[in-house]
RNA sequence: GCCGGAGUAGCUCAGUCGGUUAGAGCAGCGGAAUCAUAAUCCGCGUGUCGGGGGUUCGAGUCCCUCCUCCGGCACCA
């Protein structure tokens, strides 16, 4: 099996993790973990971006070193993703040591090649806020949008990368690669975007307006521009290069003993540009090859709903993990989302989620192995258990078929379907009226074989999004863990004990929220 | 303004290269069953497929036009 290199951004923020940090990093960690589930090597990475104006602002609003700010908030985030039970390989901070070398070596190499040069950056500045804006965020009649004070137009010396040199070669890219971009619209959007002609990226801030930087290696009195240090994280964590790197290191030229070229990048729509051009441009100037696929999901909204009207308040989804557990809330942030594009949020649509999952799913597993205890002493029977093997097939087929464009929410349709089968079988075979005919023995044997071997397919395809749940349901199988999709199918289950246990997704009341 | 999407059953959506009576889940109504978390299973839809026009033997599916909603148009992490 080979290896996969996924990627979420890495996050810049002093507050907890919102719904839409959350939603990134748990699809990223749902494909991470089908992908070890289908026996793949998988490095999954994610960590936080710790440069920059907004993070020295804070630290000094805080009077806390800027360092000390940042500890505290990669330990945040860390949490934040142990409570989500993210299953992350890797947890970089662009301040680690290794990173800011990396940055230099990457900065100097694109200077060697020729491709920074200095310039002049004009820009509105306001004196009041000591910082910066563009032209499209300023308010009426030149006006900082903060503080509402008149801007004025200010000149400095900036260095510059030549990305328009790269822009035919990136169309050609897109146009060669129709699926590097996911989904569809948004690789119209960047194409859209590249029909205009590409201006250079300013990647500098002089140190005299910001300290906290990696400084550039040619010119140490400006700092490496923020989103530029950010992106390169992709490229430190591959491990490509050694703890010492320099711009003449042969590993720029062969990547292939790393992690490097990344598989898959993930992130929100919001920051598509930057990862589905200034990245790929910058990396092209390195002579580094460019990611594998870009994927940008949606946004949760909440729209106005009545049951948020009746309740008097608007939930955060974040919440729901309380009363109804993290797999509940991974399935229904999921399933709920078409990957891609935005979904609403509403509690309405959350509650239907989780009665799918406990009804369908959470009511099989209880109905299959209280019979297998009643009728058999929780003894899986020696019997054929093939009775479901063509819906097994048929669904791996689709969840194949789906994840391969990234299409997750398809993929978690198919498998509770799978499950409706398996409901669908259990009244067709009317096992209950089996057991009470003992001339049926065999015909029983069959039924409940055929819905362990269903149950532990099932554990398999539902463990990425329910972990927990489905670690606790392979238990109950007599299994030692989560058996690989591979496996699942024909793992020999004759003889294991069962336990039927307390349900696995309790039955809630609305009131329970 | 320019570019790109979307508009299909009460709700969330699927509808491949145009082709038999347009589908799924949820909600609703009726029934069956009793192993199970009062869960499950079966049956039930007179939907102008946003409006109008066109191409075609035939269009939700292609073309034109109009309406509504949404997104992108760069250094914002």
């Amino acid at each position: 099996m080979g290896r996969r290199y996924l990627t979420t951004p890495i996050y810049y923020a002093s507050g907890e993790p919102h719904i839409g940090h959350a939603y990134t990093t748990i699809l990223a960690d749902v494909l991470a973990r089908y992908y070890r589930q289908e026996g793949h090597e998988v490095r999954f990475l994610t960590g936080t971006d710790e440069h920059g104006q907004k993070i020295q602002e804070e630290a000094a609003r805080r009077g806390l070193a800027p360092q000390a700010l940042c500890d505290e908030m990669a330990t945040r985030f860390r949490a934040a993703w142990d409570r989500l039970d993210i299953s992350f390989d890797r947890f970089i901070r662009t301040t680690e040591p290794e990173h800011k070398a990396v940055v230099r070596a990457f900065m100097q190499r694109l200077h060697d090649r020729g491709h920074i040069y200095e310039g002049r950056y004009t820009g509105w500045y306001c004196v009041h806020d000591e910082r910066y804006w563009t032209g499209k965020d300023l308010g009426e009649g030149q006006t900082c949008p903060d503080c509402g004070r008149a801007v004025r137009e200010i000149e400095e010396t900036n260095w510059f990368f030549r990305m328009s040199a790269f822009q035919e070669a990136l169309i050609e890219h897109i146009h060669r690669n129709p699926e590097w971009i996911v989904p569809e619209i948004r690789r119209n959007e960047i194409l859209g975007f590249l029909q205009q002609p590409l201006g250079d990226l300013s990647i500098s801030r002089p140190r005299t307006r910001l300290e906290w930087g990696i400084p550039l290696p040619f010119a140490p009195e400006h700092v490496t521009y923020v989103w530029v240090d950010a992106l390169i994280n992709y490229f430190t964590a591959s491990g490509a290069l050694g703890p010492d790197p320099d711009a003449a290191d042969p590993a720029w030229d062969d990547t292939s003993a790393s992690w490097w070229p990344a598989d898959l990048h993930l992130m929100g729509k919001d920051i598509l540009t930057t990862h589905a051009v200034y990245w790929p441009t910058l990396l092209m100037g390195a002579g580094l090859p460019l990611p594998r696929r870009i994927l940008a999901h949606g946004w949760w909204v909440v729209g106005e709903t009545k049951m948020s009207k009746s309740l008097g308040n608007v939930v955060d989804p974040l919440e729901l993990r309380e009363a109804f557990g993290i797999d509940a809330l991974r399935w229904y942030l999921l399933r709920e989302m078409p990957t891609g594009q935005d979904a609403s949020y509403t509690l309405e649509r959350f509650l239907a989620r989780y009665d799918e999952l406990a009804n369908v799913l959470g009511n099989l597993a209880s109905r299959a192995l209280s019979m297998t205890v009643r009728y058999r002493e929780g003894v899986v029977p020696n019997a054929p258990g093939t009775g479901l093997d063509a819906a097994i097939a048929a669904t791996l087929a689709r969840v194949d078929e789906a994840l391969s464009g990234f299409r997750v929410h398809d993929a978690l349709a198919a498998a509770m379907d799978l499950a409706r089968e398996a409901n669908g079988y259990v009244e067709v075979r009317e096992p209950w009226a089996q057991a009470r005919d003992p001339e049926r023995a065999r015909e029983l044997d069959e039924t409940l074989a055929t819905l362990a071997r269903v149950l532990t397919v099932l554990a398999a395809l539902f463990q990425p999004v329910c972990p927990g749940r489905m670690a606790e349901l392979a238990g109950r199988l007599g299994l030692e863990a989560v058996p690989t999709l591979a496996r699942a199918g024909t793992l020999p289950l004759a003889g294991r004990t069962v336990a039927k246990g307390d349900p696995l997704f309790p039955r809630k009341a609305a009131e329970d929220v």
